[in-house]
DNA sequence: ACCTATGTTGATAC
DNA sequence: GGTATCAACATAGG
């Protein structure tokens, strides 16, 4: 699930329901999740600090503490942030705080490939792809040999989309991901970074990626939601790639 | 049982 | 430097 949209989320509930409560205790045991972080230092760090308010870039999530250091979250591939929450049915809980009212901050991820960093370094993440003006995703993403879908999926040229984000803007644009995206003109970019804009804050609204309107079809056999063409399936940028030949020409 | 698939990122090789 | 591939984790499904 985790991309921008789920990582919105998970930033505006730790905003409401954690901000302005104090630290008793951190659970940071999990050292894969923690590293490079050994047992303890997360927990030394924060113990007694309380959280000020929470911010985010792409998927990297930052919550600022007063006068301790700032606690990086990513949800990575399976997470998602628990507050006061019902315990998991098994012991998905990778990193958790307890507060002293006796309340729970947990990021719960199966896979186990979300991260928790103290003081994350985000020098290399692109501009926010909610927030980019229209000269820098110009700039930034109409450019380079890579499939557009790649040069799009890129963190550090833009932050946040994945996979599905990408399918659906993609789709949304009427552009092929196979397209080059230093071919594109500006016209194109433009029409690609509206098409963006509109899924990312449809998504962020309605709960998530996977209620995009391609996102449903996204399945062997499926077809285009428009227009009833058959999708096309391709890896592309090392990801499954849906899309509609018809609806999207370029290759 | 075995193989494939899955939203993530990063290290590595060309 | 840009691009492509694989590995890391764990689970679900054919």
């Amino acid at each position: 699930m985790p991309e921008l949209p789920e990582a919105e989320r998970a930033r505006l509930t730790i905003e409401r329901e954690a901000l302005g409560r104090r630290i008793a205790s951190v659970d940071d045991a999990d050292t894969w999740v923690c590293r490079p972080h050994s047992p303890g230092e997360i927990a030394e760090a924060l113990s007694g600090a309380t959280l000020t308010s929470a911010h985010r870039r792409g998927k990297a999530l930052s919550v600022e503490t007063d006068g301790g250091p700032v606690l990086g979250l990513h949800l990575g591939m399976s997470g998602r942030i628990e507050v006061d929450g019902e315990p998991a049915e098994r012991n998905w809980d990778r990193f958790s705080i307890d507060f002293q009212d006796g309340g729970r901050l947990a990021l719960r991820d199966k896979r186990r490939l979300g991260r928790v960093v103290l003081d994350p370094d985000l020098s290399r993440l692109g501009p926010d792809a909610a927030e980019v003006g229209r000269a820098q995703f110009r700039e930034r993403v109409g450019r380079g040999t890579a499939p557009l879908k790649a040069r799009l999926m890129d963190q550090s040229v833009i932050a946040g989309v994945g996979n599905l984000l990408a399918d659906e803007t993609l789709w949304r644009a009427g552009l092929s991901p196979l397209l080059a995206a230093g071919d594109l003109d500006e016209e194109q970019l433009d029409g690609l970074r509206r098409a963006l804009r509109a899924a990312t804050r449809r998504a962020i609204r309605r709960g998530g990626v996977h209620t995009g309107d391609l996102i449903p079809h996204r399945v062997r056999g499926g077809s285009c939601p428009s227009c009833g063409t058959p999708l096309s399936r391709e890896t592309i940028g090392g990801r499954t790639t849906y899309w509609c030949p018809r609806d999207q020409p370029g290759s």
